[in-house]
DNA sequence: ACCTGAACACCGTTCAAGT
DNA sequence: ACCTGAACACCGTTCAAGT
C-alpha cells in the first residue's frame, strides 16, 4: 500500500537495461520522436534527470537500445549450408526491424558497437568464411545482401500504407488517384498490380532474397580454388 | 545600401520555390535536424512565422523538399535496353542521395507524392514495360531493385565512416579496436578486407547492381511468351 | 550514490496584430 | 496579402542541491 502513481512501476530503482527496456518499448509503441528523456522517465516514474546517472546521454542510451536490437537477431549456424543460414538470418533480421522500426536508421550509425553487434557481425562473417567465400568476394555478399535486407525493410517501413487493401485505398483517393490520370504508366502499375487481389509489398521479400543469395553463391562456385564446375 | 543584415539575400520576398531551396541546402550542409523553422527563416532573412504563410507546416515544406530531389534523378530513356536504363538511374540515384543523405528515410514515406515523383515512377514503370517485363514480374523487379540501391545508400549514409582510411583508423582506435580481440572473425575481416589498401565500401555498389540487374534478366527472359530459349 | 528541481537555450505552432 | 511578435507546450542538458 506503499507510494503508486502513473502506470509505472519500479520507483526508485532504476538499472540500465530496465531504462533501455523501458525506451524500447516507448520507441516501438510511439515511435522515436516520442521517445524523449522527459517521455522516458515518465514512463519510469522518476524525473528526466535520473536517467542521466545510468547514461552519458542520449547518445549512449541509443547506443545500448540498438545493441539489444542485434541481439535479437537469429545468428546462422555453424553447420548449414550458408545460403540456408543467411535466408534464416534475413528473415530474422527483417522481423525484428518490423518489431522495432524505428532501429533501422541506426543500426550501422554506432562508432561504439556493443557486445551483441560484435557478436552478430562475428557469426556472419564466419558462416561466409567457412563457405569458402574469399576475403574480396566475402566483402562483396556482405555488403550486397544486406543491401538488399535493409533496403527492402526500409521502403516496408516508409510506405504510407500497411496492406494490400491500405494502399489500394490511398491510390484511390485523393490527391493521389486524380494525379494518376497524367501518368498513365503509373495509372497501369496500380490497376494492374496494386488494385489486384492478393497484393502486398512483403511479398517480394524472400523470393528477392533467394534471387541474390542464389547469383552470390555462383559467384562464391566460381571462384573456388578446386575449380568452377565441380 | 538599403537594408542588409546576416548572410541572407531576399527579405521579404519569399516564394515558395526559395524557400524549398534555402530548406534544402540547409538539410545538405547541416543535417535534417539543424533544418527547423526558425534556422530557416533566419537563412531567409525573415521570421519563423512567414513560412507558414506559404507552407501549411514543416510537413509540408519537406513534402515540396522531396519532391524537388525527385526531380533531380535522370530518368531511364526510352528505346533503351533496360539494364541500361536502370543502371544509370541507379546510380543517378546513389549520387542525388549522397547529395541529399537527409532525403533517404523520406523518399518513400509521402502520402501526397508531387508531380516530379510521380514522373519518375513512371518513367520507370515505362521502361520496365517497354522491356517486356509482364505485371506481376515487373512488381517483383521494380522493389528488388529499389530495395539494393536505397539499400546499399543507407549503409553507406549511417556507416561512421566515409573512406577506407576513416574506417581503418575507426577499427584500431577505442574502443573498436580492443573489442576485436574478442571476435576472431571480426579482427579477421579487418584484418583481411579493411586495412587492406584500396579499401572502399562504395566500391561494391555497381558490380552489386549489375549482379542484381543480371539475375532479373533472367526471370524475364524466362518468362518471355515467344519462349524461354530464343 | 542516486535522485530532484530550477534554469538555459532551444523546438513547432497558434493567435492577434501590424502594414 | 504578407510578415511580425508574443505566447504555449514542449525539447536535451547543466548545475547546485537534496537524501
Amino acid at each position: 500500500m506503499a507510494s503508486q502513481r502513473g502506470t509505472a512501476v519500479p520507483l526508485h530503482k532504476l538499472t540500465p537495461d530496465a531504462v533501455v527496456s523501458a525506451a524500447i518499448g516507448v520507441a516501438d509503441r510511439r515511435g522515436l520522436t516520442a521517445l524523449t528523456m522527459r517521455s522516458l522517465a515518465r514512463e519510469l516514474g522518476v524525473e528526466a534527470m535520473s536517467l542521466y546517472h545510468h547514461f552519458a546521454g542520449k547518445e549512449a542510451l541509443l547506443d545500448a537500445m540498438v545493441d539489444r536490437v542485434y541481439g535479437e537477431i537469429a545468428l546462422p549456424e555453424a553447420g548449414q549450408d550458408w545460403r540456408e543460414g543467411f535466408r534464416a538470418r534475413s528473415l530474422s533480421v527483417r522481423s525484428v526491424l518490423r518489431r522495432h522500426p524505428w532501429a533501422l536508421p541506426l543500426l550501422e550509425s554506432r562508432r561504439a558497437p556493443g557486445p551483441a553487434t560484435l557478436a552478430y557481425h562475428d557469426a556472419n562473417v564466419a558462416c561466409l568464411r567457412a563457405a569458402g567465400f574469399p576475403p574480396r568476394l566475402l566483402a562483396h555478399a556482405y555488403a550486397v545482401i544486406d543491401a538488399y535486407v535493409l533496403g527492402f525493410v526500409l521502403q516496408e517501413a516508409t510506405l504510407p500504407f500497411d496492406s494490400g487493401p491500405e494502399a489500394a485505398a490511398m491510390i484511390a483517393e485523393e490527391p493521389f488517384g486524380p494525379a494518376l490520370t497524367a501518368f498513365p504508366h503509373m495509372a497501369w502499375f496500380a490497376r494492374e498490380i496494386v488494385l489486384e487481389p492478393g497484393y502486398t509489398f512483403e511479398r517480394e521479400f524472400e523470393p528477392g532474397l533467394v534471387l541474390v543469395l542464389d547469383a552470390l553463391d555462383a559467384l562464391r562456385a566460381r571462384a573456388e580454388p578446386t575449380g568452377g564446375a565441380e
